[in-house]
RNA sequence: CGGGGCGUAGCGCAGCCCGGUAGCGCACCUGCUUUGGGAGCAGGAUGCCGGCGGUUCAAAUCCGCCCGCCCCGACCA
């Protein structure tokens, strides 16, 4: 794009393809829901500036929202993490299913709903009084339960000390005993590309200790980053860097005192929605589709720029916006399947009806059947033939499994009246229409289904 | 790389704890009936019980080793 792209006529641009990729996934898993290859939509957006690609993104986010709806999906819109790709905002389109794979906040009261490893926490701490910092013998307490336990203090009392490396470089993150570690909030607040959890063995060199009893008084060689709600906090039972013993009184401040404060903790069921302060609820979902801003990230780096109207050089500026197809499909099914199977939403079935000649011993039932689905066909409708010598319940039940989302059936109980019966797969409803035009208005319904809808 | 589970008839499984010569459903074969929601009745065939070794009068069953598959976690869209 960058050769492509010379001027500022040539903008704004979005192209798209759609093609299988791959990933070196350690452990493909939930079926085909993550597999080492799959397919993906995937679309670029190239603006002039900043409005147009807010612009290009707006479009986009109800373009996804739209085919997602088309798809028969009840999904979310999330507020996400752009993750390695970068940028500076992102949202992820989230099919609500207790199978998913990936825990959401959404608040009852407004409208917010995040990734849960996205949602900001403010925690307000139990006001704590000062005291002398004081070692005391902790033996083989090494857990924040176990230490709670042994010295009798409440676990919001406590604080954690976790040792990690950044980009190979030891990094401290405290957070309050009785809540857990972010780590793409730790990443983020590090600018790291790579975070692991540090090994015991780097463990006991920088807390010079076993592990499970680090903490950030006295700790030399490591980054020390605390949550805001330890900032100037005392009364701290810390982990004191040698084995079998805790500090206890400790103050952050006076007894140590953190590199820099950040928002680590990950937020959990029950805290404060960020917007109006309800209380967030937890759902799971399955990413379908994800969009991401990225303003400059890759057009500078590449040196993607065109010339303005003034003839000066401006970098593009960039949205990237993806659709995992496969996952969509399967979602799809997620939410559209009873006892007998799946239950196609019409514009994604495969074929929108089913044609049942109820006996294929019967000579004239075999005709119209045939008939019919030609008609079909001339109808634009996507038809099979269920021809196969089967006994009708056979077919039925198969049609079902399949989940056309009509079955036509034709057999003798109709053609006595000049009718073949028409049964929708998702309502049960069925309708008996004259042979002649039955085509036609099934054609009709179909093309009205498949419309979307509101 | 860590944790767990499973290998028995074509397919899905029970039997294993408590050792005594293998069973259920579906599918399959034969006959009759049936034919608009996975047909009914009667009769029939089917097994190196994952492999190797050990214990025992006797092993699908107990013990050891090996092989294969699946699930969970770390990773990730």
């Amino acid at each position: 794009m960058a050769r492509e792209v010379r001027s500022y006529r040539d903008l704004p641009l979005n192209l798209y393809q759609i093609q299988t990729k791959f990933r070196d996934e350690i452990r493909p898993r939930f079926g085909v829901m993550r597999g080492r290859e799959f397919t993906m939509k995937d679309g670029y957006s190239f603006d002039r500036d900043e409005a147009g690609a807010e612009e290009s993104y707006r479009a986009m986010v109800e373009a996804y929202r739209r085919i997602f709806r088309r798809c028969g999906l009840q999904f979310g819109v999330v507020e996400a993490d752009p993750g390695a790709i970068g940028g500076s905002f992102s949202h992820e389109f989230m099919v609500m299913a207790d199978t998913g794979e990936e825990a959401i906040h959404v608040c009852g009261a407004c409208e917010y709903a995040a990734n849960a490893e996205k949602t900001p926490v403010r925690l307000a701490l139990p006001a704590a009084s000062g005291g002398k910092i004081e070692k005391v013998h902790t033996p083989g307490a090494r857990t924040i339960g176990e230490v709670s336990a042994f010295l009798g203090v409440p676990v919001d009392r406590l604080t954690k000390t976790l040792l990690y490396l950044a980009d190979g470089k030891p990094v401290a993150a405290l957070v309050p005993g009785h809540r857990e570690l972010n780590e793409t909030k730790l990443k983020n607040a590090l600018g790291a590309a790579e975070l692991v959890m540090a090994d015991p063995e780097t463990v006991q060199r920088l807390s010079r200790a076993e592990v499970g009893f680090a903490g950030p008084v006295g700790l030399s060689g490591a980054r020390v980053l605390a949550d805001p709600s330890l900032q100037g906090r005392a009364g701290l039972v810390l982990g004191a860097n040698e084995t079998d013993y805790h500090y206890v009184g400790a103050q952050e401040g006076r007894d140590f005192r953190a590199d820099a404060f950040a928002d680590l903790t990950l937020a959990q069921e029950g805290d404060p929605c960020p917007r109006c302060g309800k209380p967030l609820a937890v759902r799971r979902g399955i990413e379908v589709g994800h969009v991401f801003k990225l303003g400059t990230k890759y057009s500078a780096s590449l040196g993607a720029s065109y010339l303005d109207e003034k003839g000066e050089s401006q970098t593009i500026i960039m949205g990237c916006y993806g659709i995992g197809i496969g996952r969509t499909v399967a979602a799809a099914i997620e939410q559209n399947h009873d006892a007998d199977g799946i239950i196609w939403p019409v514009p994604l079935a495969p074929y929108q009806v089913d044609v049942i000649p109820v006996n294929a011993a019967d000579a004239p039932s075999r005709e119209k059947a045939e008939a019919l689905y030609r008609a079909l066909e001339g109808e634009g409708v996507e038809a099979a033939l269920d021809d196969r010598d089967e006994r009708a319940g056979v077919k039925f039940k198969d049609a079902d499994l399949i989940g056309f989302p009509y079955k036509l059936v034709v057999g003798p109980r109709g053609l006595k009246e000049g009718k073949a019966e028409v049964k929708s797969r998702r309502t049960g409803e069925t309708q008996m229409l004259p042979l002649e035009g039955a085509a036609a208005a099934l054609g009709e319904r179909i093309r009205k289904d498949a419309g979307a809808p509101s």
